[in-house]
DNA sequence: ACTGCCGGTCTGTTCACCGGACCATGGTCG
DNA sequence: CGACCATGGTCCGGTGAACAGACCGGCAGT
């Protein structure tokens, strides 16, 4: 968002969210995790984000308990917790208000309900369950609407397969 | 949020969002707009902005298709568009997330559908109705987390009542 | 020992936000 | 009719964040 965190005085929570994602980069990075990205290079390459400003974000997300920090193969690993993964009403309904007030009329990615495999509405319901499938019983696929300023890295190539939120993003080697 | 306009070449939906609200105090004067504000003055009042930033915004908004400027009693008025009152549920999950996630465990600000009476859950469905009511048809009201660092301002105090979303918000003389 | 990848840090420039002064319009009151 | 004041801005100098790009340390492979 954008800010430098200091939304003092406010009361209101929507202040103490925006705190913690309202900075520029923040939702954007934590959409990538929901898709599976991990890692601080994968990001990079797919958001053609500084690499100070990076870092100066997941060391946020994870003081603020959004993230955690492991290391993997010698390497460090960034996974939502808890609180990360309940962020996920925020940033389907974003996309979601992206892809009707400001796109084109098809949806650039389709997220559709693992267990029954029905798409969810604009709500994030699924309309064969009735219920809202939470992010790590959704499956994402491409659209319909062909993007052309679809973006050409390996995180967006590994993306146009359907895949599962949440688990880990199998990136092809170059 | 907090970007200066430019999330080029990002194909998501997601960035093309941020573009229209993702910039710093953008969401929060959103909010008011739900709440019923619809003067600069009050806003300023509320927020504790820089009237420059509320200028840029405002007029950002305008041009985005998010508000409507028009003259009432010799005063510009913003209403929210369609567009604009499409993002309630941006609104409401961020709000909802940071009560549960970064704050107390009590709500500041409840919900209900004012058809029934009914609170909303944390996923905005009237539990009574099995619907999930638009802001339209929601009235806010202080929670029984009574916060501490609550404002006082013009604003603040009117929504001590009672009061249905998008409906002007009486605001007491003094 | 050399090379390349990964995950950073550092630096200088640009740009947005901040607080506060200033200003134009229109209504009110004596 | 003139003074005053509320409203809704604009303008300006200072500060802090983001940007692009250079640099760097640890580790793997060969």
């Amino acid at each position: 968002m954008a800010l430098g965190t200091g939304y003092d005085q406010q009361g209101c929570y929507l202040a103490r969210a925006l705190e913690v994602v309202g900075e520029r980069w923040t939702l954007l990075i934590l959409r990538d995790f929901f898709f599976g990205v991990r890692r601080f290079t994968d990001l990079r390459d797919h958001l053609d984000i500084s690499r100070a400003v990076l870092t100066a974000r997941l060391d946020g997300l994870v003081a603020d308990g959004v993230l955690t920090r492991t290391t993997l193969d010698g390497h460090p690993e960034y996974l939502l917790t808890e609180a990360g993964r309940a962020l996920w009403p925020v940033v389907f309904s974003l996309a979601r208000w992206g892809e009707q007030h400001v796109g084109a009329r098809h949806p650039a990615r389709v997220f559709s309900h693992a267990d029954c495999g029905t798409d969810v509405d604009a709500l994030g319901r699924c309309p064969a369950c009735g219920t809202v499938p939470g992010p790590e019983d959704l499956v994402v696929r491409p659209g319909t609407g062909a993007n052309p300023m679809r973006r050409d890295d390996r995180v967006a190539r590994a993306l146009e397969r359907p895949h599962r939120l949440l688990t880990r993003l199998e990136l092809a080697a170059v």
